[in-house]
DNA sequence: GGACGGTGAAACTTCAGGTTGCCTC
DNA sequence: GAAGTTTCACCGTCC
C-alpha cells in the first residue's frame, strides 16, 4: 500500500487535503456531521483560495437568487461558490442542490462539504471521499455512525469514467483513534439489516393495506402471510408476533377502519380510502377524532397544527431552550385554535407537542407571505426544509379532506381546500383568485394586488403598459392579458375561477 | 464611585435525513 | 463530542 503525502500548510487537515486535491486537479466530497459544519468547512477552504472565474461568478449569483430574498445561508453558499467550493445539505433549496450537483459533475465545483445527503442515492462520484466525522448526534448523545454508512460515503470515491481508482480518506485526530477507526470501519463488517416491519406505524399501515386490497382476509391468512416475511424470519418468536398482529387488528377495528364479520376482516369505506392514501392509520384516527370535535370552528392554524402533530410530519422543527417559555405562552394565547389535546407538561410527548406548535407556526407564517429569509431568521429553518414540510403538509391536508368527505363533514371541506392552495403558493387568502393564472406566484400576485389589480376582472380592464410596469416584464404582462382574454372569450369557467375566493 | 467597553474563560446549547405517501380538488 | 454561542468576571479607562 502506498503512502499519500499531503502538504501540511495549515492547522486544519481538511483544508490541507482539499488544497492537495485541487493541486492535482481532482475533485473531493467532504463528509461532516452537521449542516453548520458543512458550511463552516466549505468556508474555511474557500477562504484559502484566490482564483475565480466568470463561470463561477455566474454560478454564485444564480445560487444567491434561488429564492426571492436570499437567506444568510444563500449568501454563505454564494461566497463559497465563487471559489468553486460548495456545501450541500437538506436545508438548501432544491434549485441550489441541483445547481451544485450538476456543476460538480461538469467540474466547475471542485469540493463539496456535505452532510450524509450526498452519500446515498444520488450518483455523484469524486476522486476523493474525505470522511471527517464518524460520530453523529442521535437523541442519546453522540454515537458512531454505522459501518454501512461509512461504506456508502467511501463508495463515492472513484469516478468510473475519469479515474482508474479513487481515494476514501477517513480522518482521525490521534494515533489511538486511528487504530480504532481502522478496525471498526476499514476492516470491520457492516451491520446486519433489520426488518422495519416490526415498527408499529409500518405494521398497521401494511396490515390495513393488505386487508383493504383483499390480499388477506381471515386471521389464518394474515398470520401465515406475516410468518413468511423477513420480519418473522428474523424475529423467530411467532407467538409474540401473533400477539402484536392481533393487537393491531383490534386497534384497526376499534378505529372502524376494518370490520370482522363471517370470520373475515374487511376494510370499511373509510378504511379502504385510508389504505389508498397510504397514511398511518393512527394519523387517520387522530384526524377522525379531531373532525368530530371541531364542528366548523377551525382556522388555518388549527388545521396546520393538527397535521403537524403527526408522525408523517416528523422530524418537526425543534423548540430551542430559549424559545421554550415563548411557545408555552403562545399555546395559552392560541389555545382555542388548537384541536389536538395538549399533553401534560410532565409527559415526554410534551416537547413533541411544542415542536408541532412551532412547525405549524412556521407554516402559518409561510401562508402569511413571509419570505425565506424571515423564516430562516425566526425559525432557523432553510428553504429546502420549508419546501419539504409544505409538500408533506399538502399531502396530509389532502388525506384530511378525503376523511372529512367520507365522514360527511361538509362544512370543513372548503377550509381545507383553501388552506391547501394557500400552502402551495404561500399566500394570504386574498390572492387566491389571482393565482389561478399561470406564471403568477406569490410574488407577482402580491404586486398585482398592491396595484389594486385584485381580481381577474381588474386585469381585464388594465392597460398593458400599466401591467408591464407593475410586473416589471412586458412578456409576462402580455401573457397574463392573453390568459384573462381567453378565459373571457370561452366564458365557461367562471364558476371554477371563483371557486376558492 | 459608577458607567462603559474590551477581553477571555467558563457555561451553555445544539446537533442528519424525503424510504415514500396523495392528486390537479 | 465538539463547535458555536452566550454569559460572566475581571480589568482598565473615562467622566
Amino acid at each position: 500500500m502506498s503512502v499519500l503525502k499531503v502538504e501540511k500548510k495549515y492547522a486544519d487537515s481538511i483544508v490541507n487535503l482539499a488544497l492537495d486535491t485541487l493541486k492535482s486537479n481532482k475533485q473531493a466530497l467532504v463528509f461532516v456531521n452537521t449542516k453548520k459544519s458543512a458550511e463552516k468547512c466549505a468556508e474555511e477552504i474557500a477562504k484559502k483560495l484566490k482564483q475565480t472565474s466568470k463561470e463561477l461568478n455566474e454560478l454564485s449569483s444564480t445560487a444567491l437568487k434561488a429564492v426571492q430574498k436570499p437567506t444568510k445561508q444563500c449568501r454563505r453558499l454564494s461566497v463559497c461558490l465563487e471559489k468553486g467550493i460548495a456545501f450541500h445539505h437538506a436545508s438548501l433549496h432544491s434549485k441550489q442542490k441541483e445547481l451544485i450537483e450538476s456543476n460538480f459533475r461538469q467540474g466547475n465545483i471542485k469540493i463539496i462539504c456535505c452532510t450524509p445527503t450526498l452519500a446515498a442515492g444520488l450518483d455523484l462520484p469524486a476522486f476523493r471521499a474525505i470522511i471527517r466525522d464518524t460520530k453523529r448526534y442521535t437523541g442519546r448523545g453522540m454515537t458512531d455512525i454505522p459501518v454501512l454508512e461509512y461504506l456508502q460515503m467511501s463508495g463515492r470515491a472513484g469516478r468510473p469514467n475519469y479515474d482508474t481508482f479513487g481515494e476514501a480518506i477517513l480522518v482521525s485526530s490521534s494515533d489511538g483513534q486511528k487504530d480504532a477507526l481502522t478496525e471498526k470501519y476499514v476492516q470491520g463488517e457492516p451491520e446486519d439489516i433489520y426488518s422495519k416491519l416490526a415498527v408499529e406505524p409500518v405494521l398497521r399501515t401494511y396490515l390495513l393495506s393488505l386487508i383493504a386490497t383483499k390480499v388477506i382476509q381471515t386471521k389464518e391468512q394474515i398470520l401465515s402471510f406475516f410468518e413468511k416475511t423477513f420480519w418473522a424470519f428474523q424475529f423467530k418468536d411467532l407467538k409474540k408476533l401473533e400477539q402484536t398482529i392481533v393487537r393491531m387488528l383490534k386497534l384497526l377495528e376499534s378505529w372502524e377502519f376494518i370490520q370482522y364479520t363471517d370470520s373475515k376482516f374487511r376494510a370499511t369505506v373509510l378504511g379502504r380510502r385510508i389504505a389508498e392514501l397510504y397514511i398511518d392509520p393512527f394519523t387517520a384516527h387522530e384526524f377522525v377524532v379531531a373532525l368530530e370535535k371541531t364542528g366548523s370552528k377551525v382556522n388555518a392554524l388549527s388545521l396546520l397544527q393538527l397535521i403537524s402533530n403527526t408522525l408523517e410530519m416528523r422530524p418537526l422543527l425543534r423548540v430551542k431552550l430559549r424559545e421554550y417559555d415563548d411557545f408555552q405562552e403562545e399555546i395559552a394565547k392560541y389555545d382555542e385554535s388548537f384541536i389536538t389535546n395538549e399533553p401534560s407538561m410532565f409527559d415526554p410527548e410534551y416537547d413533541v407537542y411544542l415542536n408541532s406548535i412551532k412547525t405549524s407556526f412556521m407554516l402559518n407564517e409561510w401562508i402569511e407571505e413571509k419570505d425565506d429569509d424571515y423564516l430562516m431568521e425566526n425559525y432557523d429553518v432553510g428553504p429546502g426544509i420549508v419546501r419539504m414540510k409544505i409538500e408533506t403538509a399538502n399531502w396530509l391536508l389532502y388525506a384530511l379532506y378525503e376523511i372529512a368527505r367520507i365522514q360527511q363533514k361538509q362544512e370543513i371541506l372548503k377550509d381545507i381546500i383553501k388552506l391547501k392552495f394557500r400552502l402551495r403558493y404561500g399566500v394570504k387568502e386574498e390572492l387566491l383568485s389571482l393565482l389561478k393564472l399561470k406564471n403568477i406566484g406569490r410574488v407577482r400576485a402580491r404586486k398585482l394586488f398592491k396595484a389594486n389589480l385584485k381580481k381577474l376582472s381588474d386585469l381585464r380592464k388594465a392597460k398593458p403598459e400599466f401591467l408591464t410596469q407593475v410586473l416589471g416584464s412586458k412578456k409576462v404582462a402580455e401573457n397574463i392579458l392573453e390568459q384573462v382574454g381567453i378565459k373571457n372569450e370561452t366564458n365557461n369557467n367562471k364558476g371554477q375561477l371563483n371557486n376558492f375566493s
